[in-house]
DNA sequence: AACTATTTATAAGA
DNA sequence: TTCTTATAAATAGTT
């Protein structure tokens, strides 16, 4: 992505080197972020320039994420055990949720007729039972307020 | 960086979600590993995506870039105070997963016209203009999905 | 630090 | 998921 192709090994010249690892950087940490908001994602990301220099992201805690990675990679690691576990309940939990959630969310979306690319004819023709069962009932109550409304404006005149 | 401009929230439909995020975790990847190769530089990455998937890399030992993180952030580990607030987070979290839960499943019963009393001629009326829009959308993916159907028997009988 | 010519990444569509 | 393609973004080399 510039005026020449770059070969992938280490940058022998420094000052390349360095301007480089200044921009590269910027960019590897805009793009955790952009992940961990587009996407919902728990991304972290720690970076020791060569001379040192410290830089981070993390979407959430470090801590936490780092102890979610632990568990996944099957390292207590120098953790508190108990801790851990706790920490791993209640992240299934969240994940549940946010499960329900996704499926919750599709099948609304469904109902506007919106992401039905996967349905299958099946599916189609239930949604659309339901759907005029759903316009069905919709429109009756409103023909009850309607209703009601013009009780209401004939009581008035009495 | 594609057909269109992005902005930077929350992508909102799953598919999307999902493909958006397997997309640019490889692009993420990919360039936290050119950044360690071409600067030399100590890099490590957790991602975890909003389905739970775990994906990470690291340009030296994890365990040792996280301890060197450790030192430069003056933590020596988790503590206690970390931990409680670490907890309390996560409830609060769980609380708004399931605020959402609950909202979202509320307008999806009102797709199917259950539970409709509370609402007003106004709100009636725009659900109303939804369903029928949806019913539409279901129908004309029925019809194609039919054409298609036919078009395959004839082809059959080539 | 800015500026661009190019290369990459990627959003949308198939 | 994978491929393609039009566009947006990143960035290498330059000033």
């Amino acid at each position: 992505m510039g005026r020449g192709k770059v070969e992938l090994k280490r940058i022998e010249n420094p000052t390349r080197r360095q301007v480089t690892f200044s921009k590269r950087r910027n960019g590897l940490l805009k793009k955790a972020f952009e992940l961990s908001i587009l996407c919902d994602a728990e991304v972290s990301l720690i970076v020791f320039s060569p001379t040192g220099k410290f830089y981070q992201f993390a979407s959430h805690e470090m801590e936490r994420t780092i102890a979610r990675y632990r568990s996944e990679a099957g390292l207590s690691g120098p953790n508190d055990h108990s801790h851990t576990r706790s920490l791993e309940f209640w992240r299934r939990e969240i994940e549940e949720l946010q499960k329900t959630i996704n499926e919750t969310e599709a099948k609304l979306r469904h109902c506007i007729g919106e992401d039905i690319e996967m349905l299958g004819m099946k599916e189609l023709k239930q949604l659309e039972r339901q759907l005029k069962a759903g316009v069905e009932r919709v429109r009756s109550k409103k023909l009850r307020i309607a209703a009601e409304h013009v009780n209401w404006l004939k009581g008035k005149d009495d």
